[in-house]
DNA sequence: TATTGTTATACTCTATAACTATA
DNA sequence: TATAGTTATAGAGTATAACAATA
């Protein structure tokens, strides 16, 4: 019994407490930091995620990259355009499915996104900086239960 | 070395290992599953926040509430005016600062804060089930040291 | 029949600036 | 001068349905 007991309602209902507010919070924030930091080389996160997926080993559709970043499918159409535009990124038609097209990055795209990862782990390292390395492996592990859970 | 070696831009660089893309997916996952979780109620998890915030002991203006979710002090307008309008909260003068409003919840405002927060509870416990409850109890501590560096 | 990419549309959310009344 | 709340508005993001080409 503190001097200043919460009331009923705030008991185990505090914002500040709940993970689903934290999780919007962080994100929010991290976001804002993060288009801070790629602003200057013309990139969103937004674009930064799609630039990644495409510099990644693993050949993903439209379809795929809108399932991983959770965007719909029509979302995914004007990113890439714009994208395609700026000559980052191609759209590869799959000859195994003429339906699909594999998204890849081109030979400017990846040297756009690797300063881009350089400024953002630079941010990162700012704004994280509240945690451990330990600490952030930690996080990591425990976010990416929940992004993909089994 | 695996069969399966990734790329030079691969290698530290992909997205499902970056914090800030993690935070993103969780963030949005636990959204669209908190929103669908109290649609019924009338609630959406951003209305649910402000009504969280009216609840609690500590009296906050509609600029710290504001602050705390991240939003523009405009939004924050539209947004209580039609909880208001449906008798959830209500603003009240600051005697102490006649240009501020304290925002309080109503008695309903109440009695549908502590529905929805069940209703909330039960999904995010399916929701967060991949953690256990102590790993949730350290994904708490880690994400408020993010969200409210000292 | 179902799926991929696409278009169109309406809706919500976000960001910005300006205004008022108070401080 | 600066701040709290408000208004207006333009831009970005989101959700939905429908369509052609292909599976």
């Amino acid at each position: 019994m503190t001097m200043d007991a919460p009331s009923a309602v705030d008991e185990g209902g505090r914002l500040a407490d709940d993970l689903s507010f934290l999780l919007a919070r962080c994100s929010a924030l991290s976001n804002a930091a993060g288009n801070a930091a790629i602003r200057a080389l013309g990139l969103k996160v937004r674009s930064y995620s799609v630039l990644a997926l495409a510099c990644d080993s693993v050949r993903r559709s439209q379809r795929e990259i809108a399932e991983f970043l959770r965007l719909d499918p029509s979302q995914v159409v004007a990113l890439i355009d714009s994208m395609q535009s700026a000559g980052l990124i191609a759209r590869d038609p799959d000859p195994r499915d003429r339906r699909a097209n594999v998204i890849v990055a081109t030979a400017p795209g990846r040297e756009l996104f690797i300063r881009a990862r350089r400024a953002l782990l630079q941010t990162q390292d700012s704004h994280l900086r509240a945690l451990s390395r330990q600490e952030q492996t930690v996080l990591r592990t425990l976010l990416q239960k929940i992004a993909f859970p089994e």
